[in-house]
DNA sequence: CGACCATTTGATATGGATCAAGCGATGTGG
DNA sequence: CCACATCGCTTGATCCATATCAAATGGTCG
């Protein structure tokens, strides 16, 4: 269920209108064509874009903003699944339903495809299936990656954090995190105060530096790169 | 590098004859031609398969025995990624390279499938695409499936690992396990000796029934369900 | 039988969780 | 424009689950 039960009404009635209109056959690159196709949506901070469980009917993209997928166990522990960014893929499911809920980090504008439609598009046009399949491709790469930072100590976990995070923004070796100390640590499955710690102490060892809370700079990457494994 | 140079000499040759003949184009069912496609090859217990780095250029399923992917992380650490059991297609990667390694954990014999046939054949027949794309799919929710035991306490993980593999056996309750103690353990990101002492709990507390330390009997389902998280 | 390897069991150590308090920034109402 | 509430983050003290170290047991194969 959407928490944000206007933004899904006026998506509704855009999608409608949009989503009807079919791509030319000679069009390839699936980038291009999700932008035609898409409907643009907006939410805000911490306003849920799907829910777990819910229909899979929908592809995104990131437009601005950022976006946090997770999931909740029975005993109220949350593990988040990833962190999308401008430009980031989500919600491409290969089963019928959302197997994570997905929120807004901070408002967030997307794009808003319908799965069927992209899937009817690979039906006749190999490259758009091939890149789907890359999608998906890419994911699951990444969520091995995530598997072998779980598996890290603490300080581990939060510089292979960090170098993620700074390989995605690369820009040079300033990060600006959108999301909060709580969002970091269920990622890395720590506490709040561990991640917190752990950042004062690289701060500490000169191999960061924390302008602000949200700002971090990478000072030392060989220190870091050798700190993370 | 495979460490069982003769049986990769000799597949080479095998599948240099098989991979050549192109199935009919009628012919739908990724499965079905799987098996008229592949070279059937064995490995000894332990022999490697596959290794992390190298070019992923066949796709292997399950004939017999059982297989474990993993990667060595730089300080000995090593994390398996997943246990592939009979009928299980494992190598199918989206990149250039394998980013795990292979292994038999028992005698094992496996398909080999080039996968720039399987790649061709997709091409040419939208289902075996749509399967193929279904198989990587089914494998990112399986890994992120992994991620959320990682999180666990060692006895969710436990029980949840006992539960994923009584699950696929789907012999009632009854589990002969491939794998060992240390398996497991780097399965679940647990020691052997938590591993060992996990199950001795278990079986302590009348949730599972240990006949040899391969053979499990899951005696009290709802229990185990009720410990899984 | 004896050697070897996998597994279990025991004793102790420790990394990160938990509980608790303090601090700084941001925003709101008086 | 300031006082104060709130929220996110940091820091401190203690506890506990799991790792580590060590030894005993059991099962398998020559």
């Amino acid at each position: 269920m959407l928490t944000q039960s206007t933004a899904r009404s006026v998506s509704s009635k855009q999608t409608a209108s949009h989503l009807r209109s079919v791509p030319p056959v000679g069009s390839h690159a699936l980038e291009g064509n999700m932008e035609l196709m898409g409907a643009s949506m907006s939410f805000n901070r911490n306003a849920e874009i799907y829910g777990e469980g819910e229909p899979a009917d929908y592809v995104y993209k990131v437009v601005s903003g950022s976006v946090r997928t997770y999931k909740v166990l029975a005993d109220g522990r949350r593990q988040i699944g990833a962190f999308y960014m401008v430009g980031d893929v989500f919600g491409l499911e290969s089963g019928e339903e959302h197997t994570f809920s997905a929120e807004a980090i901070s408002d967030a504008k997307v794009l808003v495809i319908k799965h069927s439609a992209l899937v009817a598009l690979a039906e006749r046009d190999n490259e758009v299936a091939r890149q789907l399949w890359a999608l998906t491709g890419r994911e699951l790469n990444r969520v091995q990656g995530h598997i072998l930072l779980l598996i890290k100590t603490a300080q581990e976990r939060v510089v292979g954090f960090l170098l993620e995070m700074a390989a995605r923004a690369s820009n040079n070796g300033a990060l600006e995190l959108p999301m909060s100390r709580q969002d970091i640590a269920d990622y890395l499955g720590l506490t709040i105060e561990t991640v917190s710690r752990t950042l004062t102490i690289l701060e500490n060892t000169a191999a960061i530096e924390l302008p602000t809370s949200r700002r971090i700079v990478l000072r030392n990457r060989s220190a870091l790169n050798r700190l993370s494994a």
